[in-house]
DNA sequence: AAATTCCACAACCGCATCTAA
DNA sequence: ATTAGATGCGGTTGTGGAATT
């Protein structure tokens, strides 16, 4: 099926935002709501795609969003993330306050990534889902535009803050994870779904809970159909655990409870 | 001091998914 | 059930500024 450009191409701005286009959004915004991004810059009086509108604003005019200084707490948070749900960085930075998925996005590429590296520790790149859309692509041709100066960019949140999980031994939780069950999960996964397609039965899928064990973590697959709950571990073996059973081992840790907040998503 | 390289990040693009007619 | 349009998401690029040579 084709599909028109989001938005007529011709005659729009692109580039770095004015002081003027943003405050045009913000008001416009801030006395309309969110949404109905096509029509939304038309009635701003932007010349401005919709899609960059809302790009504009969910990454940098909302308010509320932090910007800069991603503490170490955070940095953590978002590499047992990354390790668990891969490349999902909108839900990654639901979990993250204030944060943009495009932050932590870059701050992925640019940091983290480079940190793991170092640690000889190959990171998974790409979430539980295919990801690979762009495999045949064309190199994009790109239109040059003219950065804002860092200057014009207010930093915030500066609070350095402890923690009591070394890069170290995350990185080494995030190797066991990479080097052996997400292929495992994923393999899993796509067989479970092949197989739910076929029976079409009114089941879900979903990944368990990881079992904490200095953040060695033992992931298992989890079957929900209908009443029934089965739990597997990573060997194919079925446990006799419920979520109900499985829920309180999770204790207190937040990786836990974002991670069970993510299943009854699921 | 000038040239070069590296880094951070805003913003773009295209595809997937959702929604409403 | 179909389909066009809207929205959301993730990968990638290009640029300015900082760091290094």
């Amino acid at each position: 099926m084709g599909r028109a450009p989001c938005c007529a191409k011709v005659g729009l701005h692109k580039g770095p935002w004015s002081t003027n286009e943003d405050k045009l959004l913000t008001d416009y915004i801030l006395a309309n709501g969110e949404g109905q991004w096509r029509s939304l810059p038309k009635k701003a009086g932007l010349l401005r795609c919709g899609k960059s509108c809302r790009l504009r604003w969910m990454n940098y005019l909302r308010p509320g969003i932090k910007r800069g200084n991603i503490t170490k707490d955070e940095e953590d948070l978002i590499i047992q993330l990354q390790s668990m749900l891969g490349n999902r960085w909108s839900i990654i930075a639901g979990k993250l306050p204030g944060r943009t998925d495009n932050e932590i996005k870059n701050h992925w590429n640019t940091h983290l990534l480079r940190r793991l590296k170092k640690e000889g520790i190959e990171a998974p790149k790409k979430s539980h889902k295919s990801l690979s859309k762009k495999s045949n692509k064309e190199p994009s041709k790109k239109k040059k535009y003219k950065k804002k100066s860092k200057n014009d960019h207010v930093k915030e949140c500066s609070s350095e803050s402890t923690t009591s999980n070394s890069f170290g031994s995350l990185a080494s939780g995030i190797s066991t994870i990479t080097s052996t069950s997400n292929q495992e999960q994923e393999e899993v996964v796509d067989k479970l779904v092949e197989e739910e397609a076929k029976t079409s039965q009114d089941s879900d899928i979903s990944w368990s809970p990881f079992e904490l064990d200095d953040l060695c973590y033992c992931p298992r697959i989890e079957i929900f159909t209908h009443e029934d709950r089965i739990l597997f571990d990573h060997d194919d073996r079925e446990c006799d655990f419920s979520l109900q059973e499985v829920a309180p081992m999770m204790g207190d840790n937040l990786l836990d409870k974002v991670y069970y907040e993510y299943l009854q998503l699921l």
